[in-house]
DNA sequence: GGTGTCGATGCAAATTTATTCATTAATTAT
DNA sequence: ATAATTAATGAATAAATTTGCATCGACACC
């Protein structure tokens, strides 16, 4: 049917230009554009959509529509292996923990951990061989072990 | 009861590792391996940890962790406040604080920072968009916390 | 023209999720 | 230590979302 699709595309318009926090509102945003249905339809549409209600730290909660491509990590790719070939060791003290890389090797690796943002990690900091990793209160080394093998298989062999 | 943490941590894991289309749902599972809390706290949890509820064929909806690309935010904000515009968050863990900041920052903020040397600040390192800051021995978060904001306005607002 | 099927939809009920309020536990300041 | 703040949480409730059911209109077929 006609409207339904033209509303199916001025959903996933409105969604995408601007923050929806409740499908009231969304209602309320596409009446104005001349499309008139309940909320229940645009459950319905929503659902369709695969749109993703997510929370947000400006107004609570927001949709979002589902992205396609995403699972890029620009510099490394098709290479999930490579950051962990780069540890020589890893090795606890308390809630830190030194991670000691191949020379030069710190930084890029560092960064990988960073762009996963595992929550278990607080932060890192990378000189040239060597990477000080933080982590969270509360989080135990094996969390930590745990959460970095996700994308560092391999990992838990090196450490000491 | 265990700590907040661990059950954060024990969510994410539940959540990644299988399909969990309700809170109700995820509140048993939790119970299952020893965490007691209702439906409300959760709710707030998966707020906290931005778990998104997202349509899912087989299930209906499922909640996902959110994924590593989302953070578009390319605003450049003009440099009325800085150096505290350039800072991203900043967290404590013991007498350490993690800053982050916006990619390669970090050394100026720092040594910002270093310059006034106040005293409840033993030192800090930075890397590229993080600074981990050593606080003294008796010195309490919200002391740094002040102790910072006499030169960079706005801190506190940055703090988890 | 009837009649059946099917998708879309509204209404209202059922379900799920978020929030308010009050209380308690932790943390920090005096 | 004691007081003052702040954070965490549950119970109850409000708000938001999903779904069952009935209806309507378009289309196909006899």
């Amino acid at each position: 049917m006609k409207i339904k699709a033209q509303r199916l595309l001025a959903i996933k318009h409105l969604v995408s230009s601007r923050k929806v926090s409740s499908q009231e509102e969304l209602v309320s945003l596409l009446e104005e554009e001349g499309f008139k249905l309940t909320q229940a339809t645009l459950s319905r549409d929503l659902k369709y959509l695969k749109v993703a209600k997510v929370p947000d730290v400006e107004t609570g909660y927001k949709y979002v529509i589902p992205d396609i491509g995403q699972k890029v990590e620009a510099s490394l790719p098709s290479n999930e292996d490579f950051p962990v070939s780069g540890v020589e060791s890893m090795e606890f003290s308390g809630q830190m923990a030194i991670i000691k890389t191949r020379p030069g090797f710190a930084n890029g690796i560092a960064s990988v951990i960073d762009s996963h943002g595992p929550y278990e990690i607080l932060g890192t900091i990378a000189g040239d061989d060597t990477i000080l990793l933080i982590s969270r209160e509360g989080v135990s080394k094996t969390d930590v072990i745990n959460a970095l093998s996700l994308f560092m298989p391999g990992l838990k062999e090196k450490t000491i």
